[in-house]
RNA sequence: GGAGAAGUGGCUGAGUGGCUGAAAGCGGCACCCUGCUAAGGUGUUAUAGGGUUUAUACUCUAUCGAGGGUUCGAAUCCCUCCUUCUCCA
């Protein structure tokens, strides 16, 4: 969420960032709420005033007659509380609502357009040679990869891996948790897959966008659509001390999405299922490393692409094209050589304090003892069915998958033969 | 699933209706003392939101797991929920 003092000291330039980003923003009903806002905090507070100094002289009163007069009153007084009370509660209410849904505000350097034809390639990584070859196809003929039994199982968009795919694909997840333990210094957790309402609140998944996830029938849970929301939620609620910065997490969970919105997109192969597992990195930061931060983690990103020798671009997307939260994104995008084309491997993200606001994580100053909101970052490192349909289409020549040389002591096996 | 007990500040832990935003201790911070270290002394040490103020600061309101209720007045009494612990299945 971001500041609202933001949009009432200079309401001209957040609106106009905003609508970098095709957000149009309603300053005149905002700025409005948050006058009668603190008119009515004012008003309660001065009548609760009264009403204390009223209850102090209770004990002090001698006669009945003036313990009543006091009684009746403070009664009256109460009344009038509450009334107010339940006004600022409806306005407190609104105004939360919308400031719940407007998005973060882009960063000064993010390319301005309203849509990814606006997006920036920073960087391109290996050789990007074209191919027929599809994943998907290369895989279903002899059920390494079936796409009719999963959707037997569930329905479509679900998966089953069997064999040295199914060990492959572990094996990526394990090598990708080593590198950002053991390499990058981060700290591996594994946490629940089923969060709450406050979680997804928290890192703004809600309320705007509960179509796209999982719902478990007759229960206020989720399941979560990335290991972001429980990781960054550990610190909810949370006042860290200076010294403990930076904070690095990194998890491998399974993730879920009800893709609502995408029919018919990407129906070929793994790309797009309701299903996925990624490798997530967090990290919780003092507010003038946000840059940096990024930086490091779309290189963690990147370095995993370059040991599995996967040729990539690295895009720095438009306001137009940023998540909800998002200020700033690095995308990494796999060369798929089967599409001619770049698709989306990792997603790197800084949220300046939009999370922390929301999550209410704080750190302590080490001089001043102040408080301030910590900024969050996050990354995929990587998202894993990706990650293998990228790495088959790029190290196969259609006889024969070869498993990248920093794989081959957790497969077991240098090659896949077709 | 059933029966009990408990949830208070950074921590430990007092507090059964007003003098308690909260004793005491520990920890933290500042200053003093001290040749160094150790020990000691004094003070200070929650969060959020209003108001006055250039700022420092002052002041008001709310907060003792969460939400309701009783009362002129609630950490304290009542109800619901959540969490933790113990015992049972």
């Amino acid at each position: 969420m971001i500041d609202i003092n933001l949009i009432i000291n200079s309401p001209d330039i957040i609106s106009a960032k905003l609508a970098n980003r095709g957000y149009s923003l309603d300053i005149t009903k905002i700025t409005k709420l948050h006058d009668e806002r603190k008119s009515l905090i004012k008003i309660k507070e001065s009548i609760a005033a009264s009403k204390n100094k009223l209850n102090d002289k209770f004990k002090d009163a001698k006669s009945e007659d003036d313990k009543n007069s006091i009684k009746t009153e403070s009664q009256k007084l109460e009344k009038s509380i509450l009334e107010n009370k339940k006004l600022l509660e409806e306005k407190e209410q609104v105004l939360n609502d919308i400031l719940l849904e407007i998005p973060n505000i882009p960063s000064d350097d993010s390319p301005v357009g309203k849509d990814e034809s606006f997006n920036k390639i920073i960087k391109t990584h290996g050789s990007s040679k074209k191919s027929a070859i599809e994943h998907s196809s290369l895989l279903s003929k002899n059920g390494l990869l079936d796409f009719e039994l999963g959707a037997s199982l569930t329905k479509t968009r679900f998966v089953v891996m069997k064999g040295k795919i199914a060990k492959l694909h572990r094996a990526l997840i394990t090598f990708m948790l080593n590198t950002h333990t053991e390499k990058n210094d981060y700290v591996e957790f594994n946490v629940p897959y089923i969060v709450n309402k406050e979680s997804l609140m928290g890192t703004g998944q809600l309320p705007k966008f509960e179509e796209d996830l999982f719902k478990i029938h007759d229960t206020e849970l989720y399941l979560i659509p990335t290991a972001e929301v429980p990781l960054t939620n550990i610190y909810r609620n949370k006042i860290i001390n200076e010294s403990d910065l930076p904070l690095k997490l990194v998890a491998h969970t399974p993730c879920f999405r009800s893709e609502a919105g995408s029919y018919g997109k990407d129906t070929k192969g793994i790309i797009r299922q309701h299903q996925f597992e990624k490798i997530e990195l967090v990290q919780i930061v003092k507010p003038e490393m946000a840059d940096q931060t990024l930086e490091l983690i779309t290189s963690h990103a990147e370095g995993i692409m370059e040991m599995l020798e996967i040729p990539y671009q690295r895009v720095h997307l438009s306001t137009g094209d940023l998540g909800f939260s998002s200020s700033k994104t690095n995308d990494i995008e796999a060369w798929f050589p089967s599409q001619n084309t770049y698709r989306e491997i990792s997603s790197c993200s800084s949220f300046t304090d939009f999370q922390s606001r929301r999550l209410n994580i704080k750190f302590k100053e080490m001089d001043s003892k102040k408080k301030s909101y910590v900024y969050t970052l996050n990354g995929s490192g990587l998202a894993v069915g990706r990650t293998l349909a990228a790495l088959i289409e790029n190290h196969t020549d259609g006889d024969i998958i070869n498993i990248p040389s920093v794989l081959q002591n957790l497969t077991g096996f240098k090659t896949i033969k077709l």
